[in-house]
DNA sequence: TTGAAAGCGCTAACAC
DNA sequence: GTGTTAGCGCTTTCAA
């Protein structure tokens, strides 16, 4: 039941309780025949290290907490698994965290605010307060940030202005003129941050081909297939619809295509579509999107915040992934 | 940057580190003033205990490690989610493992079969080796299984039989007579190990309406989409092709309903198709299927885990939850 | 009701 | 190269 200690090992290998520990950390001061008694005896014991003394003795938690929404939304699991990628070499233990509201992000964020329960933290897809921020900087301990923003962190984001902008470039170049554009609410206190930077492209991409912007063309509201629906059909019974749909999510975007299958639209004859995420159903709708590195992002995120720990680095990096068009079928000319 | 110690609460509320201990911990030997003073004291340094020395102390690492295939299968991270969820109000760490072969699950498995590493281990949607079992066992090191079976330890599954059963009955009294059966190989040595079992309950369904199992009908292969198509184009291609699918998953069926498109085959005309555990896409695709209780599952085996680490728990219990036919739009009366 | 002190298992000076 | 020892921050007897 109880577990083989250091000082057992000692006893039985006839040496001091250091020379164990030198071993075991492979200190080069050690002779190779005690070393090898010293191994004999972890084996023939079953040793293992006690990791709580470990980590009180050396004043590391070797624990990495990482913050993030639920993960009903595929992305944030994609990007959960590049951080697991990258700390999987390392000795640190991930312990993932969901929160369902901005209060219990920033109470959750705050406990983890003191040395003894992380040596490091990863915040996902969720913008951090200010205070925190100070909070953080203040005690030392290293944060990073995938997929939000803030000058004075390290963090990995996507650049959502040019993937905002290749998207709506991309209908502009099929022709079309009349593009719509739909999304979550531009701002929102728990994720999604970068929505806002996808309108900014799309108005970018408009602009640089002086095509004025219509702000009836632009929806906004809840997350979610449904509600993406009701605002496509918004859209499209205006008296001049668009000929194009700009989904700032492949999940809106699938609303969109259910609007145009209630109307009657063929796709992409009637309507052009695109979407953003490039997640697993954009490729069994076969939906046009933009695709973001989201497993890379974790696992740049992860490395980053490896090395921030183990090199006492502290200046804030900006990694700025690339964004792709994936070209497929629900996107085409205008009629 | 160095967190505040008890010490120094002791020394603020001119008390010793024993009574500082004893109002955290809620003893009732205190009187409410010394009690002020001391939560007084934490307050003004922002104190907060440190874990690592208190879970030395008690010799427990407040933790349970939760072992399972990587989380790119939506069912795992369902999984997973109703274990953070059963977790969430203990003060338990979650610790999730994704391992991508059944050596890194041993392996894995072995290092943890100590206890300084958790006091509670998970084993999610992966067969578990006697060795292991017994290696737990011999430890007094909590283990329970969710998706997974065996006699000795405590386990949350889907009644995977009367699955297959439900499924194949929903075609047989739609009237259909040639049921075709797509599945992973029957024994896989990683997961799944419910296949066999949904095998079984269509074997069970058959034989009970008198209809004799034709083994041509019945294609197993990799997991996987494409592979499901492969298969499921074999079975449309057999001089007596089925009328009816059943595929053990649902991205197979997705794979059964590309080679139906691939034939020139309407759905559900000329061939039904019913898949099997209920993913997101199944609701994209308006696939039949069948419903596991996915979350739930996590829920019941964290909650499980729990019970047994606190009260010692030893008799081992099955957990058996339900499923349920999911009706949607590729199922139908032959033609 | 409170304080003093031992000790959880380990690492790292410091001595030899 | 190896042993002795202090102490990481906490809980919990045992005395007072």
């Amino acid at each position: 039941m109880s577990s083989v200690t250091m000082k057992e090992v000692a006893e039985r290998a006839k040496v001091s309780v250091a020379t164990v520990s030198r071993v075991l950390n492979s200190s080069d001061k050690v002779t190779s025949k005690t070393q090898e008694k010293v191994l004999a005896a972890c084996k023939q014991l079953g040793y293992t290290p006690n990791l709580q003394a470990k980590r009180l003795k050396l004043g590391k938690t070797q624990t990495i907490m990482a913050v993030m929404p639920f993960l009903t939304l595929p992305s944030i699991v994609e990007r959960l698994r590049g951080v697991q990628q990258a700390l999987a070499p390392s000795e640190y233990d991930l312990i993932p965290f969901s929160v369902g509201s901005s209060e219990d992000r920033d109470s959750y964020l705050a406990s983890l605010a003191n040395r003894s329960r992380a040596d490091g933290v990863l915040v996902i897809s969720m913008p951090i307060t200010e205070k925190l921020v100070q909070r953080f900087k203040s005690i030392g301990l290293p944060l990073v940030l995938i997929d939000s923003n803030h000058p004075d962190l390290t963090r990995v984001i996507v650049n959502d202005i040019a993937g905002g902008k290749m998207a709506t470039n991309h209908l502009i170049e099929l022709g079309h003129v009349r593009i719509g554009f739909i999304s979550d609410h531009l701002e929102n206190p728990l994720h999604f941050c970068s929505m806002l930077d996808r309108f900014k492209g799309y108005r970018l991409a408009l602009e640089d081909k002086g095509i004025e912007f219509d702000p009836r063309y632009q929806k906004q509201g809840h997350h979610g297939r449904e509600e993406a629906r009701k605002m496509a059909l918004e859209l499209l019974d205006l008296p001049s619809p668009p000929t194009a749909i700009f989904a700032a999510s492949d999940t809106q975007a699938i609303g969109v295509l259910d609007a145009a299958r209630e109307r009657g639209l063929s796709i992409p004859g009637d309507l052009s579509v695109i979407g953003y995420d490039n997640i697993r159903d954009a490729d069994y709708l076969n939906l046009t999107t933009i695709n973001q590195p989201l497993f890379e992002s974790g696992l740049e995120g992860g490395q980053a915040l490896l090395e921030i720990i183990e090199t006492d680095e502290q200046e804030p990096q900006e990694k700025l992934l690339p964004v792709s068009l994936i070209l497929r079928g629900t996107t085409g000319e205008p009629k």
